[in-house]
DNA sequence: AAAAAAATTTAGACTTGTCTAAATTTGTTA
DNA sequence: TAACAAATTTAGACAAGTCTAAATTTTTTT
């Protein structure tokens, strides 16, 4: 059984392992929890004596196919927190991280594969993720960032790599959602802006934009 | 913003308090939390130190309005919650407590509110225990004890004081719940033993049972 | 009312998770 | 490759919450 701070690290660590290769660096959880580097230290210690991941003085860490496992658990739990939120909740995909960082440390098996049948065994959550199976599983299918889209090829957004409520209220209110149809009408080489069909609204956005949102082809 | 622990004293103080008149003693939290009288007594003093209780060395404590206030708080979402576990999750009565107890910690306003509409405004939890709303007010009826109940008066069981798994259990097996009518048939002065109408069975309970069951005539 | 028992508090220690400051290792650059 | 910079670890400290053992106060009993 695990603490929440031993939970968030193994959280931050499966984030961080997913978005680069080779092992996790002290400094990159460090930035990920909010905590200095000799604190993350000694959590790769705890955590590496229960053998949840593998660590080697100065050159960081890996997961263990436990530290996985209890990762994908918390994640689960993250995700279908969030979805249950947007849907039954009436919140918005962009006030739920910070309520389901708290939800997903209720440790109750029965409470999360009741919540997920409740929810009907959703796949993904609000934000386009996807979310594990009771086997710990995650359907994930190819998708692109926008920039890689090539023009005039119709996609559909199915995902965002900024969560910030910042960035979330910025699509809401250019109506860009989960769901929504996407296609590059035109790319501007000067700037690299790109205009854009998005569901019956054409409009421009920046490259940083397109950056960050996900389109299945 | 309160601690795990500090709001876990809080809501004992609080239980406490409704049980037994005067000041709270250091034993009965003791008792309540699982911990030993010493460290409540240091608990007492910082609950003291942020105006949550009135402490006096050696002479227990009394919670302060703004400690009445912040119990109620948590109460209220640890009641909601059960009232969704066994509403939509298909938890027993039974089994809601351990769950709850966690769940009541979670911070945001939003969730508690958005929960109480969701569930549309509950006014009692599945003990029959009454749910604060949201200025903390909790809609209390007059109930009393079982064996309190004249003989052939007509009742309906309106909630427990015993919450173990083991009383509720016990309960369900002889088909008692929230909602039973319930009527003394006959009272056995041997052993305080009880005869009694159970919605459509007849059964007999001893005293230790009717004495965990409230009833309202 | 004194003695004994029970309740409560104090003192000092331990654990978890954090920090700062200093030391060490790794990597990068001239 | 030597020197510098960046990353990482170690050492020692701190806060929260807990404990045990001893001291103190209150309550009960004789």
């Amino acid at each position: 059984m695990q603490t929440l701070s031993t939970e968030d690290y193994l959280k931050a660590i499966y984030h961080v392992s997913q978005s680069s290769s080779g092992a996790v660096a002290t400094t990159s959880i460090a930035k990920q929890i909010g905590a200095k580097p000799s604190s993350v230290t000694d959590m790769f210690k705890k955590l590496s004596d229960q053998n949840l991941v593998k660590y080697q003085k100065y050159q960081g860490v890996s997961l263990t196919n436990e530290g996985i496992k209890t990762a994908l658990r918390i994640i689960r739990k993250h995700r279908l927190w969030e979805s249950f939120l947007v849907s039954h909740l009436n919140f918005n995909w962009d006030e739920v991280h910070q309520v389901a960082e708290q939800l997903e440390h209720i440790q109750s098996e029965k409470l999360t594969n009741e919540l997920e049948r409740f929810l009907d065994y959703p796949t993904h959550d609000p934000h386009g993720d996807p979310i594990p199976n009771r086997a710990l599983f995650m359907k994930t299918y190819n998708k692109i960032l926008l920039t890689e889209l090539p023009v005039n090829k119709e996609g559909v957004c199915v995902g965002v790599k900024d969560n910030s409520s910042n960035f979330l209220r910025y699509l809401d209110r250019r109506q860009i959602g989960i769901g929504t149809p996407l296609q590059v009408l035109h790319r501007e080489d000067f700037d690299d802006s790109l205009h854009i069909q998005a569901g019956k609204s054409t409009l421009m956005i920046t490259k940083k934009t397109a950056e960050n949102i996900y389109v299945k082809p």
